[in-house]
DNA sequence: ATAAAGTGACTTTTT
DNA sequence: GTCACTTTAT
């Protein structure tokens, strides 16, 4: 097979570029990954690259694992030896491997947001800061971005109250860090990057491995993989990386799009390759992402084009409410599904925040629909299934403990506060990490700590040492479902869970599904399945087996398409989000997301918003999205307000909406024959009064029972 | 050691 | 309004 057949001229051009930097701005739906994977598999098949000398850096582990398979297609057969995976992840192996040049060892874990959390409470507590004055997600924020900035604490400029903390608390949770074996996120960038740079002879044998590095979504890489790549990258690299920062929506965890202007300041000789030709949009689509980003100033303009055509016009609807919006997106859903237009499946549903998924969780809900929910709660934030996590962690580095901390008295086992207290000012006095004092109890009156217990609880950690001592022997000789049930079994975990309720009940379920993922590590081990769920991120767990509409933020939609897309909650103060508004590049990030929504779109884009909306339990009047005012009215087709001043636009839709027509008598009863114009014909089955509306329960010829708001339905009688 | 009551925060969240 | 977390009472 040529691996370069069906390229377009710019895509072909950066695939057989001669090794050296290269760098390719791809618009959305040009093909980037197309590019990147057939790259690869050009290097190895044409220029007769080792797979071994091949590292290929994504940010997700879904791209990571799509391009594995897409160039193991490619290739005919799987491929072996490169170094393919997430910036994290390829760290965290390097790490491991070069462990004894650095203050951690082997068996490190990765600490989440909320064990970061926890230690910078701990570390606040340290410096005698009150949480409530001095909030620790703030503080954490801060040192997160130092480090995202590879600053040392005494880099932090002292210079204000918070900053002074900042930089006490980093230094102390730095040293927490290590004293619980323990790396953050960004730590594994951050020690990797002080790694290369300080050991030359480690940093001469990266570069001689690697000759040839590629990197997906450059735009979202930070100050620390940026220079991660610098040091990985030989005086004279092969180093191709595909990007667009039009679509850069991750400034605030440390994002820097300039990498991309940095880039080439760095690397003068890189050949640039834009590719503009679209795949995915229909022409209309392209003209409004494009008309929202050309206001954007101070950047590339690209000129985005396909061959598919101008399309349908973008649809624009102003609802009445949150839940009125909500009704719209699932009415429309149901009339395209019936009209034979789409798949449910096909459809997405895109918001600014993850709270206004609920109003159309409900609306799904009370149509009887199915739909995908991304992001929310995630699984492995879950307590049940941190409570897992934390024992196998234990298990692995017992130096851990936040973890020690989380299970100690999980069930509870007689520990309480006091004997938590004792247990951390004993291993304190013999410099012994408390979960290794735990250990050393288990020998009972061997151990020369034992004097420092007394009853009841000298007999509980006694057993708890034992257990888990047993655990850690057991990790060597057992695979690690059985040390999963082991664990299970020797804490009674089910029966901690399994109170009564329909909750305990789910929790229990959880857990097996965790069972169930540790199933898949059967032959690897402890050390790579913490790893995995430390680094795996809900959306890489989005099944794509159902065909029902996806509910996700705009954020987790970035790198997906779909035919028919919904962007709700078009109101100023939403989307743009009003914290947003002071800062013209948060502002800029904002527009920036919108592109990314309307990119999304393969045929049909809805554009909605609503007049009112209740947020923090209040509820008042909105104004348009100022994101509306820039797309040119004739690409919409719909109720369309945006070229109107605003003063304007209000008024008109006080005069529209307000009063709004109150139900007062029930205008349908059961028995009633109807007609809708998405169900077709049914029967009431029911029908009241509820919150100013007729709320109609009607049984469906085709679609069976849904329940309706007679002011929205647009129902027909039929006959009576 | 659990349960009730109070308090504040509330954008996005690839790893 | 709701959720998570803390304080306070039993």
């Amino acid at each position: 097979m040529d691996l370069l057949e069906g390229l377009n001229p710019q895509q072909r051009q950066a695939v057989t570029a001669p090794p050296g930097p290269v760098l390719v701005l791809a618009g959305p739906g040009s093909g980037k990954t197309r590019v990147l994977t057939h790259r690869l598999a050009y290097l190895v098949r044409h220029l007769g690259a080792s797979p071994a000398e091949i590292m290929a850096v994504t940010f997700t582990n879904k791209a990571a694992r799509e391009m594995t398979s897409r160039v193991g297609s490619l290739l005919g057969g799987a491929l072996s030896g490169v170094s393919l995976g997430t910036f994290h992840a390829l760290c965290a192996r390097i790490l491991r491997r070069e462990a004894s040049l650095l203050p951690f060892n082997r068996d490190f874990v990765i600490f989440d947001e909320s064990d970061q959390e926890a230690l910078v409470r701990q570390a606040l507590k340290a410096l005698n800061l009150d949480p409530k004055q001095v909030q620790p997600g703030k503080v954490l924020g801060a040192i997160s971005s130092a480090k995202n900035e590879l600053l040392e604490p005494s880099a932090l400029t002292g210079g204000s109250y918070f900053g002074e903390i900042t930089r006490r608390a980093y230094e102390r949770y730095q040293r927490l860090l290590l004293e619980n074996n323990a790396l953050d996120f960004d730590d594994l960038l951050l020690w990797t990057v002080r790694l290369l740079r300080e050991q030359s002879e480690v940093r001469a044998a990266y570069q001689r491995r690697y000759a040839h590095l590629l990197v997906d979504e450059f735009q979202d890489t930070n100050t620390a993989q940026y220079e991660l790549l610098r040091l990985l990258a030989r005086p004279e690299p092969d180093l191709f990386v595909v990007g667009d920062p039009d679509q850069s929506i991750y400034r605030w965890r440390g994002a820097d799009y300039r990498n991309v202007q940095r880039f080439e300041e760095d690397y003068p000789e890189a050949r640039v390759i834009l590719l503009e030709q679209n795949y995915r949009s229909t022409q209309i689509i392209l003209d409004a992402a494009m008309a929202v980003i050309d206001r954007q100033s101070g950047r590339h303009r690209k000129s985005l084009f396909t061959d598919r055509g101008s399309g349908l016009l973008i649809t624009y609807h102003e609802a009445y409410d949150e839940a009125d919006e909500a009704r719209y997106v699932v009415d429309t859903i149901a009339g395209l599904t019936l009209a034979g237009e789409a798949e449910p499946g096909d459809c997405t549903v895109m918001y600014r925040t993850n709270a206004q998924s609920r109003a159309l969780e409900e609306a799904f809900f009370q149509a009887g629909l199915p739909y995908r929910l991304v992001g929310a709660q995630r699984f492995y934030g879950r307590r049940e299934v941190k409570d897992l996590i934390a024992y196998l962690r234990l298990i692995q580095n017992p130096d851990d403990q936040v973890s020690l901390l989380r299970v100690l008295n999980t069930p509870p086992r007689g520990l309480g506060d006091k004997a938590v207290e004792t247990l951390f000012f004993v291993a304190e006095r013999a410099s012994l990490p408390p979960g290794r004092l735990i250990l050393d109890l288990a020998q009972g009156d061997r151990s020369e700590h034992a004097g420092a217990f007394a009853g009841r609880t000298a007999a509980s950690l006694r057993s708890f040492g034992q257990a888990l001592a047993a655990w850690v022997d057991a990790r060597e000789k057992m695979l690690l479902p059985q040390l999963f049930d082991r664990v299970l079994a020797d804490v009674g975990y089910q029966a901690y869970l399994d109170d009564g309720t329909e909750e305990g009940a789910e929790r229990w379920e959880n857990v097996l599904e965790l069972r169930n993922a540790a199933l898949e590590f059967t032959g690897v081990g402890l050390t790579s399945f913490l790893e995995q769920v430390a680094l795996v991120s809900d959306q890489d767990t989005l099944t794509d087996s159902l065909n029902a509409p996806t509910l996700l933020t705009l954020h987790s939609a970035k790198g997906l398409e779909f035919p028919v897309v919904f962007i709700l909650g078009l109101d100023d103060g939403v989307f743009p989000h009003q914290r947003s508004f002071p800062d013209a590049e948060a502002m800029a990030e904002e527009r920036r997301l919108f592109y990314v929504g309307i990119t999304r779109a393969k045929d049909r884009l809805h554009l909605v918003r609503a007049f009112r909306r209740s947020q923090f339990g209040t509820s008042g009047v909105t104004e348009p999205s100022r994101f509306l005012e820039d797309i040119p009215p004739d690409l919409i087709a719909g109720d369309f307000v945006g070229r109107r001043t605003r003063a304007e636009a209000t008024y008109e839709r006080q005069t529209r909406w307000e009063p709004r027509p109150t139900a007062r008598t029930a205008r349908y009863r059961a028995g009633m024959r109807v007609r809708h114009p998405a169900f077709g014909e049914g029967i009431v089955l029911e029908s009241r009064l509820a919150n100013d509306d007729e709320e109609v329960t009607i049984e469906f010829e085709d679609v069976g029972a849904k329940r309706l708001a007679a002011s929205l339905a647009r129902l027909t009688l039929l006959d009576g």
